[in-house]
DNA sequence: ATTGAGCGG
């Protein structure tokens, strides 16, 4: 019905031209370490020059908004230009980056899109986050760019989070968010696990509430409930806590049990390791 | 597939 935003510009590719063009991929990387060729029948259009408006623009009116969206799921082959032929349409970006590793020159599978304002970066988050990305069977994964440098992300306060398993394959951040937003107001944002590689759901997420109490009937209330074409299986979200730096999960289970009970004879391995 | 995490220059 509605026309799909996002696909202008790039033509789309069925399913099984697009398993080739990742066999194809996958074929060159054992053979070459240099970044990867974009799909074959895919050109890029003409991308103009980020120096049209370079920083100047950015700092020259109201330079503490921001204007730059992070993109994450990035496939190896989507480049800058894969991004700029998307969203410079309106002529409204002023360049795209994809992250790589400095070492081994690999995209690190996310990246940045600066916008002439602030207004024009929210009216592509609006428009395409969770909408299908071309040539691709995955959906565009948008958000703000705070972390790093510029403000920091509104702070609602904390995260109420439960876990959501069995999910349907088709199900994205966005029609999970708004199944649970359907019926609690306070739902914050949802993510659904993705595989790095190939971009598709690993069949569990995570929903995010502000509110304590939505999050305990949620719990309840929404758990065997159908979101697209499978009841979801709802549990309490593992601590994803603070969890102080290099201890991981071999350690984690000993902490776990510190903070319960442990018999002085217990405690002896432990003091050994943390007194070196 | 069943407990995420991906924010540079």
């Amino acid at each position: 019905m509605m026309q799909q935003p996002g696909i202008a510009g790039v033509g789309v590719q069925q399913p099984d031209q697009q398993q080739q063009y990742q066999q194809q991929w996958m074929m060159q990387q054992q053979q070459q370490s240099q970044p990867v060729p974009p799909p074959a029948g895919w050109t890029p259009p003409p991308v103009p020059p980020p120096s049209q408006y370079g920083s100047a623009a950015g700092s020259a009116a109201g330079g503490d908004e921001v204007k730059s969206l992070w993109i994450g799921d990035l496939q190896q082959w989507m480049d800058e230009n894969y991004i700029l032929s998307i969203f410079s349409t309106t002529g409204e970006v002023v360049q795209a980056k994809v992250i790589r590793n400095k070492q081994t020159g690999y995209p690190e599978g996310y990246g940045f899109i600066e916008f002439v304002n602030h207004a024009a970066a929210e009216r592509v988050l609006q428009t395409y986050n969770g909408t299908p990305m071309p040539n691709s069977e995955q959906t565009f994964r948008l958000n703000w760019a705070t972390l790093g440098a510029g403000e920091r992300r509104q702070d609602d306060g904390p995260d109420y989070t439960i876990f959501i398993g069995d999910l349907a394959a088709d199900v994205n951040d966005y029609l999970l968010q708004e199944t649970f937003r359907n019926v609690y107001s306070s739902v914050k944002g949802a993510k659904v696990v993705t595989d790095r590689v190939t971009g598709r759901s690993k069949g569990y997420g995570f929903v995010r509430f502000a509110d304590e109490n939505e999050q305990r009937r949620a719990m309840s209330e929404m758990n065997g409930q159908y979101c697209s074409t499978r009841p979801m299986r709802i549990g309490p979200a593992a601590t994803k806590k603070p969890l102080t730096q290099q201890y991981q999960k071999g350690h984690r289970e000993a902490l776990i049990l510190g903070s319960l009970e442990l018999t002085p004879a217990e405690m002896i391995p432990l003091k050994c390791v943390a007194s070196f």
